[in-house]
DNA sequence: GGAGTCGCTGAGAAGAACCTGAGAGTAGCC
DNA sequence: GGCTACTCTCAGGTTCTTCTCAGCGACTCC
């Protein structure tokens, strides 16, 4: 657990949230993917926890009791910092501010998102706004490779095609590669966090996987009955 | 995003507007394109800060609290600098004195803009004003070429003629080659920023600029279905 | 070796994403 | 003032994607 694949384990994040469900669940996985988590719920003191904790960046609900998410990073940047953001927005969110959230290397996620889906944005706006390019877009595991942001996968040298979903689970197993992952585990992480299906649709797309990019020997996707999936090399 | 395409990076740009947000707008994604922005809400602070500052170059508001731009500019000029301007407009100045602009080097653009065109004006005039020519007017790429000073676009050296919106989807793709740009973010960077429509005004021009620039072998615009488009040669 | 459980996969329905033709409205030009 | 070119919206069609269900095979445990 302790050596999450993540390359940027320790930079530091403040999350701003007022629904305690999603900060909860929102810091718990955040700070288990290796990052130096800290939390505000309303956007007064989420301003001062920035102040005082210079986060590298800010995952910031819009929609917050007293000021909005706009009104919040205004008043962070009026006192100096520059610190990136990613957005949590309604998706419905025809709001006017919405537009204009991808200018200054910021992102957004809408809601209900998977937690894949929010590391890897936040991720990725970690890798373009810190100038020491820390983490690779590019992660590998045996002849797999898979980039994060133009989104293709190779095995062996081979360009494979994989639909949003197939993407996220695969980028999942490789980010956790070596280590057994429930299908609990994988529900929680790659599916949106209102799904309200069961365990199948992980079968369902393990199958689709292996059969887009683990038909060739040594098989890299492996079932341990009764306990999850793995993605290792053989011989282990 | 990290390589802003733009070669302009580090030019010293003040920036100079009342209204918060667009300042937020404008100093943000100025930032993230690479130059080096300061700062001011008024037209005295302006000129104050443009004598301890130096920049390479002001975007100015014409409608400012206490002076108007024009005064601004010169008061600056009095005390001997000669620094090139973006005048930034109210769509109606038919004011005399924003004609002529052009005359000195200087050029202006009327709100509301989109980033593309403030930017591509920023470049022209710093093309046009700095003796060492830095960015090159001509674009290129693959058999495409784009000429940002007479609009004139090619394909296999075939004379393409583009509507004014087309040739700054094209411009933005051309700049930020082989990056994938989701719809959002092409919404926020190519159209206006008080544009309220949605995602599909840019599959529309999308599908416009494929008819006209993209029929022949290889394909250069690709969608990534999830994602967002890509300007690439085909192979990688 | 039989019953029950677990996992795999094909089929298909529902929905989402994308593309594009048609047309209304508008701005610019002669 | 009329013409043209352009922008933007809408809706229908198409393709891709997601998710469910059910049947079958494989494994486990008695």
């Amino acid at each position: 657990m302790t050596g999450m694949a993540a390359p940027q384990t320790e930079a530091r994040l403040l999350v701003v949230e007022d629904d305690p469900n999603i900060l909860e669940l929102l810091s718990a996985s955040l700070r288990f993917a290796g990052f130096d988590v800290s939390t505000a719920t309303s956007g007064s003191a989420a301003v001062n926890a920035a102040k005082d904790r210079r986060p590298d960046l800010v995952v910031l609900d819009v929609m917050l009791p007293d000021l909005d998410g706009f009104e919040v990073i205004r008043l962070m940047r009026e006192s100096g910092t520059r610190t990136p953001v990613v957005f949590l927005t309604a998706r419905d969110a025809t709001d006017d501010k919405i537009r204009g959230l991808t200018l200054g290397g910021d992102d957004y996620v809408t809601k209900p998102f998977s937690l894949e889906e929010l590391t890897a944005r936040i991720r990725a706006v970690l890798r373009r706004t810190t100038a020491g390019e820390q983490s690779p877009s590019r992660l590998t595991f045996a002849d797999l490779e898979l980039d994060e942001e133009t989104h293709e996968v190779y095995r062996a040298g081979e360009r494979i095609q994989l639909s949003p979903t197939e993407f996220k689970l695969l980028r999942y197993l490789m980010l956790n590669a070596n280590r057994v992952l429930s299908k609990a585990q994988i529900l929680d992480h790659v599916w949106n966090y209102d799904f309200r299906g069961d365990d199948n649709i992980v079968e369902s797309y393990i199958s689709y996987l292996r059969r887009k990019v683990d038909t060739t020997q040594p098989r890299l996707i492996h079932t341990l009955r009764g306990v999850g999936y793995v993605l290792r090399k053989p011989a282990t």
